[in-house]
DNA sequence: GTCAGTGCAAACCTTTTGCACAGGT
DNA sequence: ACCTGTGCAAAAGGTTTGCACTGAC
């Protein structure tokens, strides 16, 4: 699986696995407290070195949404999609959608730019989010 | 101008002079050496106080481009706008484009979601970029 | 004369790095 | 055995803050 000329070890497999297996989006710190769990001698910086390795291969995306912790998602098999995130909760939710594409291609070209990639964040309040504030009112 | 509440020192007269008359989109640090040369007795921290003063008050936007570098754009009579970014040279052009801002409300209410606001950037390479790297090749 | 604003340096927070040691190959 | 990978702690890089002092009101 990354035998892309690295080795292995029990950290990386342990930081991989626990990566892959979890839920999406994880920031480093969630990452190095769950790898915790499973291998109390993991470092912090190995959590960084195994994370960057894992973007590098592909394996991994990062992201860094307002909240200013990196965080990291799961590039497997995934296209490409956007994010919409919840202020209240910080829930993170995927979308895709192909007329948002075309039309930022087609303002990049009017601008003559030629579109390397982009970075689309929506921020609001989630349903759940908004039912609860009401009930509290 | 700036009578919320607010004293007038030289200090906040100079920064914020500095930035409405400057070009947009001035980070921190351009804008910290900008005033130097005006007023060098300016400390990096009222730059940053200053700037989070305009910020709050409406007359500065605060912009997180993937540089790493915190950057404020002139908030003035601006309306709404995103920004492309050229990869190459750094060049930051702003645009506005109405079926975008419609198709991200669609989506987020498609989702659930009430929109609170957004971050869109393009990046790739401007034409000047990409006129000279061919003739370089 | 007060008290908000300032400069400086230290603190912060996230990420990176130097170094001696450990463990895959 | 070699040499990459690791842990730790220190460094880095951007931003914030505590504190005594300055200056606007």
């Amino acid at each position: 699986m990354k035998q892309k000329g690295l080795k292995t070890t029990s950290q990386r497999d342990d930081i991989a696995r626990t990566f892959f297996a979890s839920s999406k989006h994880l920031s480093i710190d969630d990452l190095y407290r769950e790898v915790r769990d499973i291998n109390p001698g993991v470092g912090y910086a190995t959590v960084y070195r195994t994370m960057k390795l894992l973007k590098d291969c592909e394996f991994a995306e990062e992201q860094h949404f307002a909240d200013g912790h990196t965080r990291y998602e799961n590039a497997d098999v995934e296209e490409h999609h956007d994010h919409i995130l919840c202020d209240d909760c910080g829930k993170i939710v995927e979308f895709a959608d192909e007329s948002i594409e075309r039309l930022q291609e087609e303002i990049a070209e009017r601008l003559g730019f030629v579109l390397s990639h982009h970075r689309m964040e929506l921020y609001g309040v989630c349903e759940p989010c908004r039912t609860k504030k009401q009930e509290e009112a």
